[in-house]
DNA sequence: GTAACTGCAAAATATTTGCATCCTT
DNA sequence: AAGGATGCAAATATTTTGCAGTTAC
């Protein structure tokens, strides 16, 4: 793994560190989306809460991770698929968060729709987030 | 539009007072949605921020308002199109942010697709957040 | 009159910034 | 060695809570 994690920062010409080699390491592992307040705590108390969201920008800016949008101001990120380019997201999936365990997943088999939208508005970005009940706290 | 606002909050049980009058007064008007720091701004220094946030709170429970979610820490809100039921949100529309200018808009008109999950999944409710330019800012 | 709502003060959280120090390259 | 990254302190900003005074019904 700690090869993988390596790869991923030295590709995106970020200096290896600590750090980001544990928290890149947490999404890495999860294969899903953790908010700000996850990655302390699964974290321990070993760095400071600035440095997570430097690393948590970082991350975005070089399109590590992408930004799942929320309702309880909580952004959610989650590892994009492919390294998207820097700057240029092609978020092109479905999320699912469970309303349950609160898990958010990105449903990377599931594409997002095409959307007919009105006369003289230009669309960059489409974004979808399912809410329900995932497989696990089905009973 | 003093009737109007009246009416909608007498229906939901809720007293008839200033600052719901007066916040609820802004998303008639308005026909878009505001985050909680535009209706700061909107009523100017009229009442108090906690005020702001309860009455906002207490909408959304009544389903006068829901809620649109976004990437940025700042949880946007709008009418319901047909009060919601309480507890009980259709939110079954989509929504644009302009990247210009910032402006959010339901669009009542465009349906929320269909959305094929995993099995074992069950599905609540779907949010689709559409961003792009829109008309105004279109050059 | 009573229950509900508001405003103020203050606490609890969350986020941002500056700067000195330490680590990676 | 040089530039970038981290940690600490502190400044800001945001959200929540308790309570006393006020308002709606």
């Amino acid at each position: 793994m700690t090869t993988r994690v390596d790869d991923i920062l030295r590709r995106n010409s970020l200096s290896v560190t600590e750090s980001r080699k544990k928290i890149l390491g947490l999404f890495l592992n999860l294969h899903g989306a953790l908010a700000h307040g996850d990655i302390e705590k699964k974290a321990g108390e070993k760095f400071d809460r600035v440095t997570v969201y430097r690393t948590l920008q970082t991350f975005v800016e070089k399109g590590i991770i992408h930004t799942i949008p929320t309702t309880d101001n909580s952004i959610r990120y989650a590892l994009c698929k492919n390294n998207c380019s820097e700057g240029h997201h092609h978020d092109d999936h479905v999320h699912f968060i469970c309303l349950q365990c609160g898990a958010t997943l990105c449903l990377e088999d599931v594409a997002v729709p095409e959307i007919k939208i009105r006369k003289g508005f230009s669309i960059n970005e489409i974004e979808v987030v399912v809410k329900g009940i995932c497989l696990d706290c089905q009973q």
